[in-house]
RNA sequence: UCGGGGAUCGUCUAAUGGUAGGACUGCGGAUUCUGGUUCCGCCUAUCAAGGUUCGAAUCCUUGUCCCCGAACCA
């Protein structure tokens, strides 16, 4: 047992005591289980974590088995992205990489077994017939009229099945179990359906395709999983799970523990809804950085630390819920804020001239990477007679407890000295385009000389040496906290119009226009930005990952509404 | 009208018959060359009603509400 162990849930308690029990030997194995058929998303980082998170903790081991029974809707494509967003997220499944389809002939050789003990028969119903025989929730099955067909007869119509002599839906192989059981999973549920589609991985070698509740626990038997995982909608198809583990009389018995999947306010976790955002160009492909997945996370900056840490915090239960979206964003900042070195950036420049400092005259100041660890490195930002500064660090006329520039007001550029404004100068319509300001040659550094207290510190770039960028300001993707939640609405008609916002003329320190893609920074004051995939030397272009916290806005926010 | 689950601060989650705790959010305050961080404080919860017990979130009974289930999807 490793020493990370997490909080408590139920899920390591019931594996707990297993281990203590000496089930399965002592012997913890799980199994991440994605179907190919779309990126992963942060729902399923909750699924790799426990999953490995539970091997790991108790000495045991975890693989990745691709569900890829339904040739229709899986590519090669997603087998990729799979991995890759695994391995970034930081867990390793070594050589154990499996694939439901490896084990088609097993599974194929088991369900002649069944036929051959009564306990499968091929139906040539309709599919409409089929659905009608099942009946519903409060009306019993009736049982088809092809249900009690001879074994002889039963191997010879599967073996034509599968040799491709009949065309999709004219026979379904079913599982021989009880009409009348109360949970409709039960009532002979189809095993094997006939599909003449061509299968990413064994290609046009099967036209009969098993089902989920067929394969997948034989799956996990076959490869000696002890707990198998998986999410609170399956939790009726668990006696099924476990009569083909029973009708077959596999020694090995895997487990299946039902808990509740992860939903956040404010996003939308649903693969085919992805798919949909994906298809009907609603966003930037699966990639996008205000895509939930683990690809649009990646993207957008967001750190694996993170996306671990959230999964630990929101904990493992039966419940079914919303986390509040706040604290994946908290986990973002948190790590970020320990990580991410310090940079300084405009996004809206504001031109201000240093009145009483030499034209051609420059000087290099010291910044550290981080404030809090000055020991840990830092880099020389140039400074010069004209600079930029942020529109909106100054107003004309000053709210109260403004501390930022406003004519006549002393304010720190960090790290490099302070300044006054001293006049204000306006274009034809008014607009203010520049500062005049003075600075005070002995608070080199930023601190004052005789120990005068300047309260507003801001940043800036050197309009000399400053680089152009581009930046890209992601914000959540839906205006409503529960999209799929509003009764009579389309959960698309809470897409956020103002998720993404391109700023172009953005000045960034030099020190910045020869970041990597990839590399995280927090722009002091804005927030955590990271260098795009599709950045270039030429065109440096970032992605603001989250905003900083900012109470001024937030306290402006508020006595701006009267009454709240 | 059926079957399977679930109800604890606003949200997520602990407490396994013995002080209802933590995190996030919110609200105060302190510190600060980031109105960031950090630190401190405050607000707020056992679905309901009965019962068992010295003692119940926990056990029993009844009720209420919510979620999932009627693909040849997973």
């Amino acid at each position: 047992m490793s020493e990370n162990s997490g909080p408590p849930n139920f899920v390591r308690d019931l594996v707990a005591a297993d281990v203590a029990a000496g089930k399965h030997g002592g012997r913890v194995m799980t199994r991440f289980p994605p179907e190919p058929n779309g990126y992963l998303h942060i729902g399923h980082a909750k699924s790799i974590c426990l999953n490995f998170g539970l091997a790991s903790e108790f000495g045991g081991l975890c693989n990745l088995r691709f569900d890829d029974t339904n040739p229709a809707r899986e590519e090669q494509e997603y087998v990729d992205a799979i991995r890759r967003d695994i391995r970034w997220l930081g867990f390793d499944w070594q050589e154990r990489e499996y694939f439901a389809s490896g084990y088609f002939d097993q599974l194929y050789r088991w369900a002649l077994q069944l036929i051959g003990k009564g306990l499968a028969y091929v139906d040539s119903q309709s599919p409409d017939e089929i659905r009608e025989g099942r009946g519903n929730f409060y009306k019993k099955g009736t049982e088809s009229p092809y249900r009690n067909r001879s074994v002889d007869e039963n191997l010879a119509l599967f073996e034509r099945m599968r040799a491709g002599e009949f065309p999709e839906g004219a026979h379904v192989l079913r599982a021989k179990i009880d009409m009348a059981h109360g949970n409709l999973n039960m009532r002979d549920p189809p095993m094997y359906r006939i599909k003449h589609a061509h299968h990413h991985r064994t290609g046009d070698t099967w036209c009969i395709y098993p089902m989920y509740d067929y394969a997948h626990g034989l799956s996990d038997a076959i490869e000696g999983v002890t707990h198998s995982i998986c999410t609170l909608e399956f939790e009726d198809h668990r006696p099924l799970y476990e009569w083909f583990l029973e009708a077959l009389a596999l020694e090995h018995r895997p487990q299946q523990i039902e808990f509740a999947k992860l939903n956040f306010t404010y996003v939308v976790l649903s693969k085919r809804r992805l798919l949909q955002m994906v298809q009907e160009r609603l966003v930037d492909g699966w990639d996008d950085p205000r895509m939930p997945t683990l690809s649009g996370l990646r993207r957008r900056g967001v750190t694996p630390e993170a996306i671990r840490n959230v999964a630990e915090r929101v904990g493992v239960s039966k419940r079914d819920g919303s986390v509040d979206v706040t604290l994946f964003e908290h986990e973002i900042r948190e790590h970020l804020n320990a990580t991410a070195p310090r940079r300084m950036a405009v996004l809206r420049p504001l031109k201000l001239v240093i009145e009483n400092y030499p034209e051609d005259a420059e000087e290099w100041f010291d910044a550290p990477d981080n404030p809090e660890q000055p020991e840990a490195g830092g880099r020389k930002v140039p400074f010069c007679r004209e600079l930029y500064i942020e529109q909106d660090d100054f107003r004309e006329v000053a709210p109260k407890k403004w501390y930022r520039f406003a004519p006549g007001q002393e304010v720190r550029l960090r790290y490099a000295c302070l300044v006054t404004c001293r006049e204000v100068v306006k274009d034809a319509e008014g607009r203010v385009v520049e500062l005049r300001c003075t600075w005070d040659p002995n608070s080199r550094g930023g601190d004052a000389p005789d120990g005068r207290r300047v309260r507003g510190t801001s940043h800036w770039v050197s309009a000399r040496h400053a680089v152009a960028a581009t930046v890209r300001l992601y914000d959540r993707l839906f205006t409503e906290a529960d999209p799929l939640g509003v009764e009579g609405r389309d959960w698309k008609e809470f897409l956020n119009p103002n998720s993404l916002e391109v700023v172009e003329d953005v000045r960034i320190e030099p020190s910045l226009a020869t970041a990597p893609v990839g590399a995280r920074f927090q722009f002091e004051r804005v927030g955590y930005f990271c260098v795009d995939l599709d950045s270039t030397a030429a065109r440096p272009l970032f992605n603001r990952t989250i905003g900083l916290k900012d109470s001024w806005a937030k306290l402006e926010a508020r006595e701006g509404k009267p009454g709240s």
